[in-house]
DNA sequence: CATTTTACATACGTAGTGTATGCCAACGGA
DNA sequence: TCCGTTGGCATACACTACGTATGTAAAATG
């Protein structure tokens, strides 16, 4: 009894993307050489070009992993904030903690861009801005948010994440830098408020 | 009658420089060929070697350069502006009009991290973020700063910037996009602001 | 004028990507 | 069950590009 056709190109695919996705965490883009990883997964480029085409196809097949991976997270968190603001607010800056991370730093944010482009193009990814948007839209609906459109508000506010994650990450004393940086974030989210400011 | 040799010198240099932003701001660094854009300025990748290093040395030189000159345009700009407040929000909408220049979208925003990794921390360059991280300070001082550390302020602010920029090189309707990106980000700058509301 | 330094070119080794080709196992119809 | 076909994956090869080692000629130094 021998697995199903089906289930051994998927679990190929799965082992070429963690191959990759630890290659490319680990030693960014540029230096993964693909001979190496699929040597890991037990493969060999063959395979690779089969399955997704060239290295950029693969690297993207480990971004939309990556990026759900995020999504989920992130739900997780908004879904105990008492508030939708307040989940704006949580999220946002669990968003921030998550980007501190090596892998989700070098893949989504150092080399995903380089690599794929600017992030608001990416396809069927991108998922983060996509629903801190939704939900200054629906703000916005309530007159929670200043006269602002939401997606470009969603936008800034994801690209300052990115970046305050960067530059925490390569401080010298990440924790006073975090700590600062969360400071200025909460200052300019709280610009954007539009309810009482008396809030958490 | 010739040249000085230090002439010479300077003038390999330059050419090697000029040649390779062509090519970096074109095609990008990953695909400029060191045997192609030397061999237009005349070279050869002996001289490139011997003055830069390496392909990111001579890479380094450029953002330096394109650094000066952003950094320059800036400084004219801040001059111009009525109040240091205000020159805090005319050049960094400034900067992200800059920042929609093909050159240096391509060569300071999209390859620049990526090759020498994270802004804040390129040597001898980033004069923007410097400039408008001590023009905060200044405003702190004056009290028309809320209470955030000016450089956690200065590189979020940017950072928003940069991504801005990005955000609208890559769009469909660029100015419609640009209004909305600028209206979002003088809500953000109101929202650091601790002075009188009526200004501008 | 002799010697050393230096600016730059040439030649070579190497690594990495992409493509063309080949093989073998799994599927589907008779 | 047999056989033809499909497709997953490996192998082999060509090409490009980087980096280094070496060579050369001119300028600098005494």
């Amino acid at each position: 009894m021998r697995k199903p056709r089906k289930e051994m190109i998927a679990e190929t695919r799965a082992k070429l993307t963690a191959a990759a996705r630890q290659a490319f965490g680990t030693v960014g883009y540029a230096d993964a050489s693909m001979d190496d990883f699929t040597a890991a997964a037990g493969l060999t480029r063959g395979a690779l070009y089969h399955h997704f085409g060239d290295k950029k196809g693969l690297f993207q097949a480990v971004v939309r992993q990556i990026d759900m991976e995020m999504t989920e997270r992130l739900s997780e968190i908004s879904t105990r904030a008492p508030s939708l603001w307040q989940a704006v607010v949580d999220s946002q800056i669990a968003y921030i903690q998550m980007a501190l991370e090596p892998e989700i730093q070098r893949i989504m944010f150092h080399d995903g861009p380089a690599v794929l482009g600017d992030i608001s193009q990416w396809p069927d990814t991108n998922c983060c801005v996509m629903d801190l948007k939704n939900k200054l839209d629906a703000l916005k609906a309530d007159g929670l948010l200043v006269d602002v459109d939401p997606e470009a508000a969603a936008r800034l506010i994801n690209g300052a994440s990115i970046h305050a994650a960067t530059w925490i990450a390569s401080s010298d004393t990440p924790e006073e830098t975090s700590s600062k940086a969360v400071t200025v974030f909460r200052a300019i989210l709280d610009g954007l408020y539009a309810g009482d400011p008396a809030r958490s």
